[in-house]
DNA sequence: GCACAACTAAACATTT
DNA sequence: AAAATGTTTAGTTGTG
């Protein structure tokens, strides 16, 4: 008999809430969405839904879930709009705050979150202010963004440090052993694995028709079916192709999903001394053809099984000599943490610290959130220092441009569209009380 | 039927 | 000692 892992959901932790996603209008300032967002901004027209196609690529997942927005139902006319036109057009109030948006969504509560452990590992670090966490942080945004596992058997912690230990996008970081804060250890995104855990995130829960399904199947289903399944326990109760149910649950995860790309204004962080390359994951990862994710191709977790989950003893036994060595040789986190508000660490150190790629091929470019070289300067290791910076800097941002500007488009579109409907549900709305005032 | 990814359960060790 | 955390193994399910 295993240990209790069970936490009541009243013990729920404090959510980081404190943290604020930066918005749009900080990424505004980058220069590089100007141009994206005067392109969408007077263009709130529906997109044709009969042009998408089954072919994914980039940000295009967003177009379809505007789509979903064609069919809106009167019924939601009480989830309040927010939008990122929004945030531009008044940059005091930050566009994702959770508490603003995580209510109106409860009614998602029931559903399962298309989303794997992985991804909802994850987002919770990505918001968190430091990108890091403890385990139970990890479960108390998860909780707070997904109700469902609140109702859920308590099996899904398990399944989160599952994730956690065999997932080798995560990386564990001692905490200072001056300041106890808690048990265990907080938990790091590797930041070469950012960007395939960005395309997962990305593409998972619209890449293809709208679908949604309740526990048993995988989130896989999500990506590869266009039927929707309405489960019950076990018991399917309901397929067919009708989306409307679940919005909730799609918009909930879109605007997730939003807050993760555009913490990409964020200042940066200072996490160079706690985080440490796992060198073992590096050789995997950048070894030709082992880990590189063929463009437009998503996984969370590659194509390549040992990507994701690297069930290798070798490998894992190498990961984890190369984690516990380094990282124990490191500063605290907690030190990190004091360093943070002072922030605005964007290049103070110089080049230091820079991942230098020259023997990777990792595509940063390819990365919204670990671009402006804060997530490699977060994972400096200063056993592969070459030539600190040397290729994050001199490499074009075109691509990472690109992708800016296509989120921003498509963020901008499903904006307007959003504002549209608005006032079309408003309109709406006047012509229903005045009929009924006849 | 197979391989794979993801999930789940469980056992056990370690830490607080 | 209890609970939380972390690691590992094994089994199941859904999909291609």
């Amino acid at each position: 008999m295993g240990p209790v892992i069970g936490m009541t959901p009243e013990k729920r932790a404090e959510t980081p809430g404190a943290e604020k996603v930066a918005g749009l209008s900080q990424i505004y300032k980058m220069g590089s969405l100007p141009e994206a967002v005067d392109a969408a901004r007077p263009k709130a027209t529906l997109v044709d839904s009969e042009s998408a196609d089954d072919e994914l690529t980039n940000l295009n997942w967003l177009h379809e879930s505007t789509n979903l927005l064609t069919n809106f139902s009167l019924g939601s006319e009480g989830l309040p709009i927010v939008s990122p036109l929004y945030d531009i057009e008044g940059d005091d109030v930050p566009p994702f705050e959770p508490s603003r948006y995580q209510d109106p969504e409860k009614k998602s509560a029931t559903s399962k979150p298309p989303y794997s452990f992985s991804l909802l590992i994850y987002m919770a670090i990505e918001h968190s202010p430091n990108k890091c966490l403890p385990v139970k942080e990890i479960y108390s945004w998860i909780l707070d963004r997904f109700p469902y596992f609140a109702t859920a058997p308590t099996g899904w912690k398990n399944s989160v440090r599952h994730n956690l230990s065999l997932n080798k996008c995560f990386q564990k970081v001692e905490r200072s052993h001056g300041k106890v804060n808690g048990k265990g250890s907080l938990w790091c995104v590797d930041p070469e694995y950012k960007p395939s855990l960005m395309r997962a995130l990305k593409k998972q829960p619209f890449s293809s028709t709208l679908t949604v399904y309740t526990p048993p199947a995988s989130p896989r289903s999500y990506k590869k079916t266009s039927v929707l399944r309405v489960w019950k326990g076990k018991t399917l109760l309901k397929r067919s192709s009708d989306t409307s149910l679940e919005q909730g649950v799609l918009e909930q995860g879109s605007k997730l999903l939003m807050e993760v790309l555009f913490s990409t204004g964020e200042k940066p962080l200072p996490l160079k001394t706690a985080l440490q390359k796992k060198r073992s994951y590096s050789n995997a990862f950048t070894h030709p053809g082992a880990a590189r994710l063929p463009e437009g191709d998503s996984p969370a977790t590659s194509t390549d099984p040992k990507e994701d989950h690297n069930y290798s003893a070798s490998s894992m036994a190498a990961q984890r000599c190369v984690s516990r060595s380094s990282v124990s040789s490191l500063s605290s986190v907690d030190e990190v943490y004091e360093l943070i508000p002072k922030s605005s660490h964007v290049g103070s150190d110089g080049s230091e610290g820079f991942h230098s790629e020259e023997d990777t091929d990792v595509d940063y470019e390819d990365d919204p959130l670990g671009d402006s070289g804060y997530a490699p300067q977060a994972c400096a290791d200063t056993s592969r220092k070459g030539q600190p910076g040397k290729k994050m800097r001199t490499q074009p941002c075109q691509e990472i441009d690109e992708e800016l500007k296509e989120a921003a488009g498509s963020l901008l579109h499903l904006a307007g569209i959003r504002t549209c409907l608005g006032s079309l549900i408003s309109t709406v709305k006047t012509q229903n009380q005045k009929q009924r005032k006849k």
